[in-house]
Formats: C-alpha cells, sequence, structure tokens
DNA sequence: GCGTCCGTACTCGGATAATCTCTGTCCGAGTTGCCGAGG
DNA sequence: CCTCGGCAACTCGGACAGAGATTATCCGAGTACGGACGC
C-alpha cells in the first residue's frame, strides 16, 4: 500500500503558489515545467483540489489555478482528504458477523463494535492530526529564498508575457 | 488509497488464535471458515505473517498456524508491518529536485530536506505509534465471552478426542 | 503382542489468472484577450 | 480617437489507454498419522 504520487504533485504545487504570494491564476503546464512533471495529470491533481474548495480555477488566457483562501489555512490534511476522500484506510468489511456468527450477526452490530477497526480509527485519527498541524504556508516559509526567488521569476516573468523557455 | 484487505483478515485470525489460547496450530482453512474468507488466500497472508516471526507454520496432518509469541507481544503495528512492509505510505520522490532546479540538485539535497516528506513521515510515525500501543492481546480481550467460546468449540471440537485446551 | 514399514490424507508453499486502482495521455468546450473595422 | 464585433489562442474539463498492485485460485512438495504386515 501506498500513497498515490498525485498527493506529493498537489502539496508541491500548492508550495509553490503559496510561496509565489500572487493571486493571479498559474496555468497547470506552468506549475508542471517547476519540477518536470506531467502536465494534463498534474491537472487532473489540481482540478480535485479545486473542486474541493483548495484553489480556484479559471479557464482561458491568464487563465490557471490559485489558492482559494490563506496558505496558513489549508493544512496538509485538506490535501489528504481532497484527494484521497475522507473515508481511506481502512475499511471495515465486519467480517465477524459473517461465517460461524452470520446468524448472530444484528445482535454482534449491536453489541460492541469491532476493536480492530476501532484501532485502526484511531491511529488513522493521530495521523490525520498530525498532517493537519501542518500547513501550506509552514512548507512555503521552509522553501530556501534564492530558490524562491528564481520559481517567482519563473511563473511570473515580469518583462512581458507569453514567453516561456525551456 | 486504502489498506489491503488482507490487513483486516490476518488481524481477525490473529485474535482468533490469541482468543483460544491452545498452542496447537490451526489450519488456515479452519481460519477462514470461522469468518467465511477465502482459504487459499488467507493462507497466503497468514504465510507472510509466519515469514515476518508472527506465526508458526506446520505442515502435514494437525498442523497449521499458531502463534509465535505471546499475544501480548504482537502488536497491529507489526501485523502491518509484516503485510505491507516498512516503508510506506508516503515515499518521497524528490521532485523538488528536477525541472527548474535539476542543476542545484546536488545543493538542495545537501541543504535542508524536504519539508512535506518530513510532515509525512512524521505524521506516519504517529500512525504507526498508535498501532503499536494496541496488542492482540487487548483485542482478544475484547471479544465477547460467549461468541469466544463457539470459536474454541469450532476450532477443536474436544469430541473427537477429549482434548483438553487451555 | 509388538515393532516397523508403507500408504494415505492432510498441510503449507509457490506459481498462475482476473479485477481494480493508480498512472499517464489525449482531444473537446468554454472563456478571455487581441486586433481590426467602423463610427 | 473611441467603440464594437469577430477571431484566435489559451485554459480547464472530462473521456480514453497502459501499468502495477491487490484479489482470488489452483496444483505440487513435504510431513505426520493410521493401518497393515512381518517377526
Amino acid at each position: 500500500m501506498q500513497l498515490p504520487k498525485g498527493v506529493e504533485w498537489a502539496a508541491h504545487s500548492l508550495v509553490v503558489l503559496a510561496r509565489i504570494g500572487s493571486s493571479r491564476p498559474v496555468p497547470s503546464a506552468v506549475l508542471a515545467d517547476v519540477y518536470g512533471l506531467s502536465a494534463p495529470y498534474l491537472n487532473k491533481h489540481l482540478r480535485k483540489l479545486a473542486a474541493n474548495g483548495l484553489l480556484t480555477s479559471t479557464s482561458g488566457p491568464s487563465g490557471g489555478f490559485a489558492l482559494a483562501r490563506p496558505a496558513e489555512e489549508i493544512t496538509m490534511a485538506d490535501v489528504v482528504e481532497a484527494l484521497e476522500g475522507r473515508g481511506p484506510l481502512f475499511r471495515c468489511t465486519e467480517i465477524r458477523c459473517d461465517g460461524l456468527f452470520r446468524d448472530r450477526a444484528a445482535q454482534i452490530k449491536a453489541g460492541r463494535p469491532c476493536g480492530i477497526a476501532a484501532a485502526m480509527s484511531q491511529a488513522e485519527a493521530a495521523w490525520r492530526s498530525s498532517l493537519a498541524a501542518v500547513t501550506i504556508a509552514d512548507l512555503a516559509a521552509g522553501l530556501d529564498d534564492r530558490y524562491a526567488r528564481r520559481l517567482s521569476e519563473f511563473v511570473h516573468p515580469d518583462t512581458r508575457r507569453g514567453e516561456r523557455q525551456t
């Protein structure tokens, strides 16, 4: 089991948008070029973030994606939740109500909940809690200033619009 | 993303073995019947647990699987680790060293570690820590006595040989 | 009657398909900005 | 010179293949038990 690569891509893209600081939309193709990613595939993930209210999407020329709210209010938990959905990691299939105990299924479900599912749920809560403690703003602040400036110059070339080299 | 169903199966089987309390091996087919699972597939997962030292496997008649150590010393973290491996959940591909920053790759890697990977790693540590706090013995104790007895009678039908189980 | 040998049945073990999610790619719908024509 | 209309380019958006992992299944190698044979 492993988290999809899209989580990493989306998180890095959010950090880039946060570090740029501009509210102007950035096309997915530009964000993909920053880290050498597949543009259409990254677009798919960013679209999911937009559908969940983390990004705003704009069509047409000078369109793209932009943060929907301040980077301080976007956590890693939000990113994972937007991409992976809300009920992941462990899905209890209630096998304890099958086989030998099929006749007591209703009685078992009415009693104590499945201990394994409870333990998994609690561990998952700890995981999400830890992720919720880290915001995109925190991560953006961890970027070295030199690289951040290079980012800005690449994403928003103040010179003139329309040139995109390499 | 989602944990494989085998984790649930393996955990329940371990709890069953723990609750039985007997050191006599139990065939995978019997364990599968307890919860109505696919016997060969469950066997595959139990084999993995055996390969990681959680279970002992015995061939031939009266063979099967048995706990390799006391249930108090087997945690849910051990189960997940045995089945999923040690380095899961989030795998940082270091995309921050690609694209624009490919020429600075060595310099970046020598500097601060990737903040996103660090956050993910910390969250994963919290997850595993929570899982490590729950033992198979804890889960076995949570089973209702009535169902536990039915389990023992099914797995070790003493009628056959009048054998006594602990 | 007792010990030994063999046959049988039962178990794990690994190799082999089917299905689903993730990964990657493509082209179409919609929108914005630009340019030229007209007033 | 200013305004309006059409054109073109650029963007997101959803639909379409390929790869990998999970799910599921089967048959073979090995082993312990049970019975039969020989002493």
